[in-house]
DNA sequence: CCGATATTTCAGTAAATTCTGAAACTTCAG
DNA sequence: CTGAAGTTTCAGAATTTACTGAAATATCGG
């Protein structure tokens, strides 16, 4: 492996890191080495870099590539293919969370609906029935509020997500202006801290 | 494998989900088993539905009690263990969140606060560390809105998520009855790097 | 169409992970 | 203290996943 030492520390990490997730280490690695780099690079560059075999990365790529997270571009009189990551950050967490979504929810929430429709054959599936049920409320209340947060631009993400638990204030501030009446839905007033 | 079709179909998509995050097929098997389940199950239980061996079902158990996602607890007059999961299932995502990012996240951010510190030998190194803080201005935004989240408590959490982007016009609304006086005291807009 | 360059595929191997059975250990009742 | 019941550990086997080099395929300028 040929890296500055800054920059390899955190392209080992990455490798690591992947590994818990479902990636393998050498696509951990060539994510990390694409994200830190300035410009594009092609891939005798990342052959170069980390010292793994040609074939190799041409698989990491593609994986990436089925992943959405990197962009392929050509360099002017250079028929290779160079491959970055967006330059915005929050692009990159939004192309992480939507095809995580894709691969691991969707499918589950699917199963949950069809294992839910059939007729339980006895005690012991009905209880494990009203469990999937749990579950799969869960699971779409947390896409539905996804969905939500996907569609919001990033600043006024980022501001929501800097309010916090801060937003429960306001919350009851708005229940006070729009209860002048004293209807019986105030919201009860939590602390946090 | 010896199960109820319903439950078999359950912990067999859980076994190959598993394999995606971190987690092994028997290990993912037996958590939903666990899930499942009305009552507490003893390791012989489950290697009898699952019909793997008793010392993978004891190493499984021993990964599920260091991620706390089982609870341990002992029948009258039987000295066998039984595991349960907590009824409560945010109980669960919960734990689940919390754990992944003690393993994921917090080792990231030492690495990278670690990294920041030191300064760059070259310009490919400055950009890369430019990169990082990037990341870790990102992923500090995230934890400590995540630390806000995992301190309400679970219906005013729920209540939130419902609210969803709505929570988006209540803010707008707070503006106005706020800003009534010309105040520049103005919910701060964008990014503060 | 040719040859030069670039990329992908794939079969075989290497490496890592998972799983098992046997042995070791622990706990507890008598 | 003994032995039965329960649990864990661990070395090796089985399985799965990752990686490589070589061959096949694709692309493009001339």
């Amino acid at each position: 492996m040929n890296l500055p030492p800054l920059i390899q520390t955190f392209v080992l990490h990455f490798g690591e890191m992947g590994s818990r997730w479902g990636i393998n280490r050498t696509v951990g690695q060539i994510y990390a080495l694409l994200f830190l780099s300035s410009e594009p690079l092609n891939a005798e560059d990342i052959v170069e870099r980390l010292g793994v075999s040609r074939s190799n990365v041409s698989m990491g790529l593609k994986e990436l590539q089925s992943w959405n997270l990197v962009r392929l571009q050509h360099m002017p009189g250079d028929r290779r293919d160079y491959f970055s990551t967006p330059d915005d950050i929050w692009q990159i967490v939004r192309t992480l969370v939507e095809e995580r979504k894709k691969r691991e929810i969707d499918p589950t929430l699917t199963l949950l609906r069809e294992v839910l429709m059939q007729e339980p054959a006895s005690t012991e599936e009905r209880h494990a029935q009203a469990r999937m049920r749990e579950m799969h409320d869960l699971f779409e209340l947390l896409t539905d509020w996804y969905a939500d947060m996907q569609r919001l631009e990033t600043v006024r993400l980022v501001q929501l997500l800097k309010l916090g638990t801060k937003v429960q204030k306001i919350l009851d501030i708005k229940d006070r202006v729009f209860l002048t009446s004293g209807s019986k839905n105030r919201r009860s007033s939590g602390k946090d801290k």
